[in-house]
DNA sequence: ACATTTTCTGACCGATCGGTCAGGAGTTGA
DNA sequence: TCAACTCCTGACCGATCGGTCAGAAAATGT
């Protein structure tokens, strides 16, 4: 019955699996007993354990080449607000795929779907930083890594403000003139 | 020779190896060829792999403590300061070991060694949020993180102006009066 | 009804993991 | 010289890992 959605499933459990214990910590076998099928399965459907992380990690991975794209179009000033809602969005609709690259960082730079991604930040930095002053590129990665570690925050998830808080947080923090 | 001295280059070279590739991504095996002596001696040194991991944040942890009960002398406006100073002082000193907590914080967390550290954290920002409102204690915690991560991005550690610029962020970011 | 294709599984494999253990090598003290 | 102790190692162990494969089970097309 729910074959279609077996795929669906696999990728659900992964993530949590993954935002939990990290890439290397989640075990095949562990995915496959929450989805509820065997763990050949799951190679079935994916050619493999990292196939799993890469089909998601590459949604918010296109949204952020998406942002990015708008950014390109726009003048620095229009650029750095539309950067910092942009991202903000980003992060909330995307919490999940965020744990797991947050806490695999250094495994996943060495991915190759990760390749693309770098200079899509550094870009997105350049745009919250206005230019390429180093203190004002530090509080542009000072904002992007607290903004998305603190949305993992289970204790910060319910703000109903949330949304309208970081992107205050982050003018705040990157209001250098 | 280094007979007293393979304990200590057994942990900086797990640090190394934790920062790079996470916790559960170090193996004893590969420590153990980066400090230059068999597998067997690590576990002579060390009850396990997990009181490796004890023994490198211990420091930091007790550098944490340290910095609260200074701040638990002071008032509320004297504390926000010190706080950020501190903090950016305490992340700057020990910056490999805060990558190895960042990599494997949902490890971390089930640790006993991290039951103490969890209220030190709060209360640390509460000290930067200067109390209790929600908005405010989440600014805290975006300055945190980010600066937590930020100190670790290789681009950023050669910057002769890093400790100012942080705490010049943070400032900006926390100035919610 | 049958054949075909998709979906799924149990059994198995080689590799690697953390950890144990008996004992070698070197130093120290009497 | 001879124990005693510290420091270290190779060989080995059970467990778990990601991955393979032949074939069962179920859906689909005719």
């Amino acid at each position: 019955m729910a074959r279609l959605n077996t795929r669906d499933e696999i990728l659900a459990a992964a993530a949590r699996q993954f935002a939990n214990v990290g890439y290397k910590g989640a075990s095949l076998h562990d995915i496959a007993v929450e989805v509820g099928c065997s763990k050949a399965t799951l190679l079935y459907h994916f050619a493999g354990k990292d196939a799993i992380l890469a089909a998601l990690v590459e949604p918010p991975a296109r949204e952020l080449a998406a942002l990015d794209e708008r950014l390109s179009a726009m003048s620095a000033g229009q650029a750095r607000d539309a950067a910092i809602e942009g991202f903000v969005d980003l992060v909330l609709a995307y919490r999940r795929e965020i744990a797991l690259i947050y806490h695999d960082l250094p495994h996943l730079f060495h991915q190759p779907a990760f390749a693309d991604v770098k200079p899509l930040t550094d870009r997105l930095v350049a745009a919250l930083a206005r230019g390429t002053d180093p203190s004002a590129q530090l509080a542009a990665k000072v904002v992007l890594a607290g903004t998305a570690a603190v949305v993992l925050d289970p204790e910060c998830a319910t703000d109903p403000d949330l949304r309208a808080t970081l992107i205050g947080v982050a003018r705040r923090a990157l209001n250098t003139s």
